[in-house]
DNA sequence: ATAATAGTGTCTGTAAGACATTATCAA
DNA sequence: TTGATAATGTCTTACAGACACTATTAT
């Protein structure tokens, strides 16, 4: 009994950044069957001979699709199922990076699309509930940990690290409870003598994640 | 390129109960090999042919190793890579699953074994990593949602549902931000006329979840 | 009556949001 | 000077925890 059948395993990731203060996901054209051309996750199969773990084959399929790691990466679910891949059953252990725009605008990757989470059309496979769920969880982290930092890149003033805050959030946030509560974490330090002015007004200190914090989550007891 | 290998698919369910008011999971006498006749999580292969995803294959596993459906399965979290299990590379999709205490220790099932989750031995495979995020998981919500409800049968009182809850969080609760908190959940209904004497003291009221909750979360804006 | 726990009312400190004011730049 | 946003101070309200008190049972 119970001899285990062939089952599709593979990764798939959901890659979110800021962009024009919307929170966007990196979609890939896919280069092969099935759905060949479309623009999809970026995903890849599990290579056993070559990866030691899931987290390894996220890693190795981020750097071939965007040629980057991003400062910040976590397993997210797994999907599975018959119906979900029409080569048959499958399992793909999803995960969820964030990264820097500037990172993946500037270094102008041909096949990759950024899109709002928000405006997307019908994708392949069950990538818009993969997506869906990511902006749960970003959503769900935002409220009481740091985890938006990781979109911000390296420096960046309050203002703009509260529209990130509300980007992922998906609603408007109190100026003084946001910087009370930026401050009661603790995570930031004013790079000293650096500001950022952006139009007729008062510019803006500059911040930046203090380096213990660099590959570390913050948590609030109570939320923003 | 890309030909997959074969990788081995399994689920494993941590099964939690509330036992002497404490948090304990579930284990199981395995049946073959590897590890054979040792204790370790519920689990077993996925069946491409006959589960329709995951969670049917860890509601299967659950049916044949415990004989219930518990009121609460969700995935937790997913397992991989090479040195899990002797086998080779694997894949252990791993749900979290709550139950009434009752209907496990009244069933009798001769293979199973309650332990406390802080009175673990090491187990087979990474199995102890794998309840470690099952006791996070439970901790995490059942700060701010009724999760820990499942665990308490169809009536109960506020006392015992505090002990529970207790249980879950690790530390003890201050019992009128609790009864607040319950209140303002507002999944629970008292039970008319049904008390509950417990000694030489005035008897507490018996609730219940309202039907409309029995298979919904509730959650709180700010926790308990 | 007494002991023990169930259940509730009240007070206080804290934290979040509302509002207002000052600061600092470009034009 | 004006207009715009940055940054901060103060007030009000809401909530969590502390404490105390009442309620109800068995012995």
């Amino acid at each position: 009994m119970d001899i285990p059948q062939p089952i599709i395993s593979t990764v798939d990731i959901v890659l979110l950044l800021i962009k024009d203060e919307r929170l966007c996901v990196t979609l890939s054209k896919r280069d092969k069957d099935p759905y060949e051309n479309q623009e999809a996750l970026p995903g890849g199969y599990i290579h056993a001979e070559e990866d030691r773990d899931c987290l390894d084959a996220a890693v190795r399929i981020l750097r071939q699709k965007t040629g980057l790691l991003p400062p910040y990466l976590e397993q997210l679910k797994t999907f599975t199922g018959a119906a979900r891949d029409p080569r048959g059953w499958s399992i793909s252990v999803a995960y969820f990076a964030l990264v820097d725009a500037d990172l993946i605008l500037s270094s102008a990757n041909p096949g990759l699309t950024i899109c709002p989470v928000d405006a997307l059309r019908r994708l392949p496979f069950d990538h818009n509930e993969i997506i869906a769920a990511a902006v749960d969880r970003i959503r769900n982290k935002s409220q009481y940990s740091s985890l938006p930092c990781y979109l911000a890149g390296e420096t960046f003033s309050l203002p703009r690290l509260q529209k990130i805050y509300e980007a992922c959030l998906g609603e408007a946030l109190h100026k003084v409870s946001f910087r009370r509560k930026m401050d009661e974490l603790g995570v930031l330090e004013a790079v000293p003598g650096q500001t950022e002015s952006a139009g007729a007004h008062r510019p803006a200190q500059m911040y930046r994640l203090k380096s213990e914090f660099k590959n570390q989550l913050k948590l609030l007891v109570r939320g923003l």
